[in-house]
DNA sequence: GCGATTGATACCGTGGGGACATGAATGGCC
DNA sequence: GGCCATTCATGTCCCCACGGTATCAATCGC
């Protein structure tokens, strides 16, 4: 028999994530010997080693590096498959919109309403999802669109711009800095984004608002008002489009101009490989709602 | 058990382009009866119907067409998982460079030999494709990089322009607008181009090389001296880049300027989810090569 | 209406995957 | 340094699922 098959690949990611056949086992709902087997079984077909097996230890060699990240890869696309399929199947399949609640840049009315007078429109569904998943969701077949703020993992997606608008700083009122009407990034050394990165050096490391998966996190934030209640305590600053601040003001977060900090840019995202006629009515729909908003310029005035 | 599985997703896509059981059991070696019941287990595990079958016809229902579309993706995938890790698991392994003979701008000779200058170079390797056949080779694994004429299929690989030049049109000596020294794209009406396009209806459908799925093609060609064998005796006209008929200077062939046909633009394309440094020094040394080149600007003038 | 074509159903045998029991090797610890 | 615990590999058995053969049913063409 020749050819990978999904049942194995997830053996091995499993085993591969937890280094640990027991543990991996235990994940799997099964026994260790067989997945042992199955691993083996993998090297096999494959002719090549994929993993050092102590007796105290187990790690990848760089095949393995290599099988592990194709893995996931070909895993979701199988996982997006099913999901997608399932969707398709249903009746009246709806067009599925992903994204973080409140970090729309305040189009989703409006897309939404202009979306419904295309002639190619259909039903749609919100997929609220947490902070940086909304690429992810793309991917895995849970959605079909998302608006997503830049900078975000473009891979297996196609994308149009929809707009910018002024990134503000969020920090604790009681902050000595929130005197100040306007900073840069400098003056905010010391202070610490979600994530755990250092607000200075921002934007060295992209994705303001992505938890990293490299560092580890002093706090794993998903939602805004958690975010919004570390700022209040004076734990973390956070950098938010405008349009977010204008929707959660607070008498103990001070918002300010940061004058050498990129706009913020939202983006409407879609799977690659999409061909639906109501995806792409949807796209029009958003790039006339964006340039009109675009060029009114309500966004202009960057505080108060 | 949830989920599909790869066995399954290649029985389904057999069905879905042989439109015939027995046929896609013939091509699957295998006899129809379990081909059969294989793809009823799959619409059951999705509770989706995928196939309307008649006696007499089998045709995909909507939610069947995103399955065959997603399920090659994610066939796609695990082969290039397949492939790449048996890759990197022999003991020094190469890197694949795809590209289509003589369609490489001039630049692979220079490229190669500034990659061995690098500090993280290591063994190239040469995978010769068919014209358009480089972006799948990347998806599919069988290559790392490769230096391909846009436009092409950029789903799932990143890529950076490397150079323009002119595009010049090749034509049979004998044909009577060989006798001018420029045309314009309107002149090629009633001329076609390998796939069997209309001459001058380029770039509406964009791949002036690429065979086309759709369009029946007159001539297959995966060859440029299959392409000029075509020109010389007439039969088709063709858009090659300066550098291409530079090697091919041939009595029979007229090379003529075109004034309103864009440039031809070579990139070097890789898969999005490439992380080796062997890709990323190639990559380097082929920006600075091209960069030195461009600059040089050996390919400005057009003729003679 | 009859036959040919084609997909579905019935039934059976074999092979592969999983559980259980056990072996072997390595690293920590006293 | 030897003992023990941890952990991965191996041996064995069992069952399910996949594939093959035989056959049925339905539809289209003549």
């Amino acid at each position: 028999m020749n050819g990978l098959d999904v049942r194995r690949l997830e053996y091995f990611v499993a085993v591969a994530e937890e280094q640990h056949f027991g543990r991996a086992a235990e994940r799997l709902h099964m026994t260790q010997p067989p997945l042992s087997r199955a691993v083996q079984q993998l090297e096999d077909e494959l002719g090549v080693t994929l993993l050092r097996r102590t007796t105290r230890r187990v790690e990848l060699t760089p095949a393995g590096e290599v099988l592990l990240r194709d893995a996931r890869i070909a895993l979701d696309a199988v996982a997006a498959a099913e999901r997608r399929t399932r969707h398709a199947g249903q009746p009246s399949p709806s067009l599925r919109i992903a994204l973080k609640a409140d970090l729309d840049a305040g189009l989703l009315q409006g897309i939404l309403a202009a979306f419904a007078e295309e002639p190619e429109a259909c039903e749609t569904e919100l997929v609220l999802v947490s902070i940086g998943e909304q690429a992810q969701t793309l991917r895995d077949g849970r959605a079909d669109a998302a608006i997503v703020p830049a900078p975000y993992d473009d891979r297996g997606l196609d994308a149009v711009p929809l707009l910018s608008e002024p990134t503000l700083v969020a920090m604790a009122a009681s902050d000595p800095l929130a005197a100040r009407d306007t900073l840069r990034l400098a003056d905010l050394a010391g202070h610490v984004l979600p994530g755990g990165r250092a607000a200075d050096q921002y934007p060295a490391n992209a994705g303001d608002l992505r938890p990293s998966a490299n560092t580890p996190a002093r706090h794993t934030v998903a939602d805004l008002t958690e975010i919004l209640r570390l700022v209040e305590i004076g734990a973390i600053v956070a950098f938010l489009p405008l349009s977010v601040t204008r929707r959660y003001p607070r008498p103990e977060i001070a918002y300010r101009a940061v004058a050498d900090l990129p706009e913020s840019e939202f983006v409407l995202a879609w799977p690659q490989q999409a061909t639906s006629r109501a995806v792409a009515a949807f796209v029009r729909a958003a790039e006339n709602v964006a340039a009109g908003v675009g060029a009114g310029g309500e966004f202009l005035d960057a505080r108060r």
